[in-house]
DNA sequence: CGATTTGAGTTTCATTATGCAACCCAATAT
DNA sequence: ATATTGGGTTGCATAATGAAACTCAAATCG
């Protein structure tokens, strides 16, 4: 059947999902990031067969992830470079470099990042924008926000267990 | 085909992507976080097929993401919790927050964070661990690691090809 | 001049994985 | 006695994936 997908969801991660939820679409967007454009170079790099590259790029494209840029006429050759939308989507993936760093890893790191300009290493870490305290997960909780599915409709049963504890009983664990 | 596992990459990103590349995988780990940890709560939250469910929670328990604790005895039944790791995981998620806000939703939030015990708003941002400064993705370039493989490793030639451009020419693209 | 290479894809085909629905079983609640 | 809860299995049709071969136009090599 048809992967499942998440545009109508109330969830920020849900959503993005439909976007990195599968293990090309990351990498392409990093390919692009670290300076591969072309079909041929993603595809030697990452290993992709050329028919799902293919589809993966459309894909992206349509999402506004990239853009697909002709880079030459006769015979028409194209270049795929990261949009805005996809230098965002690509915090998300720098965001997975702590934690594959840390558990994926024996201690040492594969890549480092640099800033172009002071060529300075740079270390991606996740904080409270507020606070610059480096966020504690076990420390959250999450409640509905603005765009959450108003009370009033059919998910109104959802919305209002989402106070309660979420298994269906009214527990206290850790 | 059996999809591609990148266990062996030399990339926290593609190495992650065995964790979460795939769409239910992060949301499963989203319930644990949110609270949900019963097969029945998870599902139904979800809207996933229970068999599916089965197997990434199989995977994942076995990937040390989450932790299978028995509950209760006759009948046996059991709970999924978020181990350090899982904990670990669960920031790549929250990491998807900011882009998904920005690029899914128009101008309002699903979902808000909160801290437990201030009970206040939490906003996850993504920094430079050292100058706390919000990351510009156009300004990062990649560089190998001391866990990238050696120059003498038969991915030598990849080695060096990564400090020029990457699409097989010296390009000087913006 | 013919042959090979480069870039960007298509096409074909065998295997998996997914989504969906139905089914199972033990124990408890109605 | 029957239904419900919790935690799964099983079976099936359809889609997606991986691998390899094939196109096609222009440029380059020998």
């Amino acid at each position: 059947m048809e992967r499942k997908r998440f545009e109508q969801a109330p969830c920020s991660i849900a959503r993005s999902l439909d976007i990195i939820g599968d293990w090309w679409s990351p990498l392409i967007i990093r390919e692009c990031l670290y300076g591969t454009h072309r079909f041929d170079g993603i595809q030697r790099w990452l290993g992709i067969g050329r028919n799902i590259l293919t589809r993966r790029l459309t894909l992206l494209v349509e999402q506004g992830v990239l853009e697909k840029r002709r880079y030459q006429e006769r015979p028409a050759r194209y270049e795929y470079h990261l949009t805005d939308k996809g230098y965002d989507a690509a915090q998300m993936l720098v965001a997975m470099m702590p934690f594959g760093e840390s558990w994926l890893f024996d201690d040492a790191e594969p890549i480092r990042l640099f800033d172009r300009r002071t060529d300075r290493r740079v270390r991606p870490q996740l904080v409270d924008a507020d606070t610059g305290e480096p966020l504690d997960m076990r420390q959250l909780y999450a409640g509905p926000g603005p765009a959450f599915p108003a009370v009033d409709d059919i998910r109104r049963e959802r919305f209002t267990e989402f106070y309660a504890r979420r298994d269906g009983r009214v527990s206290e664990d850790p």
